[in-house]
DNA sequence: CTTGGAATGTCAACAACACTGACATAAATT
DNA sequence: AATTTATGTCAGTGTTGTTGACATTCCAAG
């Protein structure tokens, strides 16, 4: 691996990497790859009048059960009246189960059904057979520099999140 | 780096980073990461009334000046409707040029104006920063194993245009 | 040369999902 | 008790993806 790119350091920094042209592949890689993370789950979901937004909603519920509406919206990032309209067609059809807080009545502590479960086992054993093949090509080490380049793309916010889930396990 | 999480092999192969929850991980922080990696374009565009789509076109019509409606459609994996509408916006708005070909004109020829350019630097600019800085915490090793990654988790398809926007250059 | 099909690009209508604004209810504060 | 704050819901709008119908151009078969 490491394809023989000039990896010359100069006073302990490697400069090669940072000249735009190095920067727009990388830019051009994260597109295709991204392209190709989501794909998989894609397949599945059309036709099933869902998207990615169903999708990421109930990766996250699965991760954290019993987590709050305002809960989920710091971790995807989007408005709540948007996740609102996703969370509603999934309780509707039987996927999510909503229930009233037990100290605090305004918050709704969100869990997946059984059906739930079965669809998230689905999507997820998709995608992660992407990410297994990918883990498997490329070899442990580039999986190491792979998480540790992601890690540093990330917002403080979300790498808080990142790693808050991982707690809670 | 790579801080210490058993990379032990066993035949050769790395089994530790196959564990569901390893595979989960790397999914999480591709969510995450793509957040970041999007976010600062999309703060410039926003009030534009240009969004995503106008970034990746412009981005690409950069890149592979002369390209074709067709071409790009390939690259961009959307329908040739949706890339219309967004290109018919540019155009009206003096970003981007086209031009009939001369050998078959059916074919349109793209090219940005000197404001599309100009756009296209600063939108650029700020996706480039964020690269720069996640590649020098990282570190060239890091970098190598992000990329071969990457790769591993294209589709066919889109890791040949992925390396043909290379040789063009 | 003409004609029928394939390729390229455009126009129109629709669906998914983000957004802002207005609102109802529950909790916390004064 | 009254006001403010927090949580969640409903309604309407805009961007961006989709499919369907169509005009133009090229090319190849007759």
């Amino acid at each position: 691996m490491a394809e023989g790119q000039g990896t010359g350091t100069v006073g302990g920094q490697a400069l090669l990497y940072l000249t735009d042209e190095q920067l727009r592949q990388g830019i051009e890689a994260m597109f295709f790859a991204y392209r190709g993370f989501t794909a998989d789950p894609d397949r599945i979901l059309e036709g099933l009048s869902y998207g990615r937004a169903h999708h990421r909603a109930i990766h996250f519920i699965h991760c954290a059960p019993g987590t709050t509406v305002n809960n989920l919206l710091a971790i995807l990032g989007v408005t709540k009246q948007s996740l609102n309209r996703v969370l509603r067609t999934l309780i509707e059809d039987g996927l999510v189960e909503s229930h009233v807080g037990r100290s605090d009545k305004r918050e709704r502590h969100l869990t997946l059904t059984e059906s739930g479960e079965a669809l998230e086992q689905q999507l997820s054993d998709a995608q992660r057979a992407r990410m297994r093949d990918a883990y498997r090509k490329a070899g442990p080490e580039a999986v190491a520099g792979f998480k540790t380049v992601l890690e540093a793309m990330m917002d403080d916010d979300m790498k808080r999140a990142y790693h808050a889930l991982r707690e809670g396990r």
